[in-house]
DNA sequence: ATCGCGTAAATTGTATGCAGCATGCAAAAA
DNA sequence: TTTTTGCATGCTGCATACAATTTACGCGAT
């Protein structure tokens, strides 16, 4: 909690709080408005289906209601609230359905990346790629969770990036910070860690093959792997329609 | 004293153009200024690269800057404008390398989507399908353009919602509103009507006999065509790193 | 003539005030 | 007691006023 209270311009050098970008750059505030409520939704502070009052929250964020309305904006293009006419803001719900087809979409998403990756993949890329693989190796014997998470989380967007496509990265994103949120919510619930690691070898081996569509089958079936695992510590039963 | 009374609105109730909805809820001034800028990028009427200041578009819109300010962080959110701190925002460049990775995305996402589509589509689906297919044929022969656009816009859309997965249906628009831009830069630019035509006939075929990975397979491949012949009206001198 | 510098104009970023709509409570009618 | 109508309140939506930052320009020095 910050000094909700007291203090509203710190305008000085907050720290932005770079959460993982690197990028240090001072940011407007709807921008950290939006940044701030981002982490906030993925935490669970703001719970799924709680109404934030502009009011209340541009004065616990220590803004203005304008550059707030802005951030609302991004954060409903991103699927992380919803914005109904003269009522408040909500927080998107997260219901077990829509985590499944967050994760399926994230699949396929995740697929076409590797596939493209496979073939564009530059030599630092891979090597960039085995580092990052034996350090999640080195995570999981230890049973460090949250580096192990880090890691794991920067692989993916790693490949991602790696297919060299703007759009495509960009739909990783937005979509990607919906599922952390789901992660989050049944913390540190992938218990198939081995698996997991596996699979990501799997992974590796195949761009290092550039073996297309290997590539895309592995990542994508380890992506609705992980949603599955994710879905069954949140429901017991789960019911799927698996595709 | 504003400017409201007599101003430059002249089109009070524009209808703000619903897509192919036929609820015409009627929306707030960001909504509407979104929607008309939309279109207005989507038809050069504001070039790519060009700058727009806040004060002259609001007075042209006939909307104070609030609402503006906010349209615009939808817009920069969807990949029409690009926003840069204390600069006016610049409409989104369109070069020959950014349309191919568009096209690219569009089609793995179509691809997921028809993969899926093939599963999940009910009966109505399939007739609603072909209908369309029937219509689009007939404007084929006819040889009205628009039309075909439209309905072959439409069959795009419909296998998409067919996919039953709402973050894949929303990943779809976005890109699909970028698309549209660059087509209409090319405009009637696909003549390759006749081999569109068959592969959506094709594409039908497979959806209709549940065969997901064929669905996929001929639906991707689809759009790259499409985007391949955009990409040759546009420039002459396709040098494209193909997959 | 060119570069540097300082001031002024223009433009973006933020805050605040005001009007309209929605919700809840209270008072009146059945 | 139950239902309905009117009113009070709070919140969102928009416009405008103000502050900060960038850009343009002119003047003087080298």
């Amino acid at each position: 909690m910050n000094g909700s209270n007291e203090a509203h311009v710190q305008q000085k050098s907050e720290t932005p709080k770079g959460r993982k970008s690197p990028k240090l750059k001072r940011m407007g505030l709807h921008e950290r408005a939006a940044a701030r409520m981002r982490t906030m939704i993925i935490r669970g502070e703001l719970p799924p289906g709680s109404q934030t009052q502009e009011t209340r929250l541009s004065k616990e964020l220590g803004v203005s209601r304008t550059p707030l309305r802005e951030a609302m904006k991004v954060l409903a293009a991103e699927g992380l609230i919803e914005l109904r006419p003269n009522r408040s803001p909500r927080i998107a719900g997260l219901a077990v359905e829509g985590i499944w087809e967050l994760f399926e979409a994230l699949a396929g998403i995740e697929r076409l990346a590797a596939e493209l990756a496979a073939v564009r993949a530059t030599e630092r890329d891979l090597a960039r790629l085995r580092t990052l693989q034996t350090r999640m190796e080195g995570h999981h014997r230890n049973g460090k969770l949250d580096d192990y998470f880090a890691i794991n989380g920067e692989i993916h967007n790693t490949i991602v990036r790696m297919a060299r496509n703007t759009p495509l990265r960009e739909a990783h994103e937005t979509l990607i910070s919906r599922a952390k949120r789901a992660r989050y919510l049944a913390l540190g619930a992938d218990r198939r860690w081995s698996n997991s690691v596996d699979e990501h070898a799997s992974i590796l081996a195949a761009l290092e093959a550039r073996d297309s569509e290997a590539a895309g089958r592995l990542l994508g079936a380890h992506v609705r792997q992980t949603g599955i695992a994710l879905l069954e510590t949140l429901a017991p039963k789960p019911k799927l329609s698996a595709a």
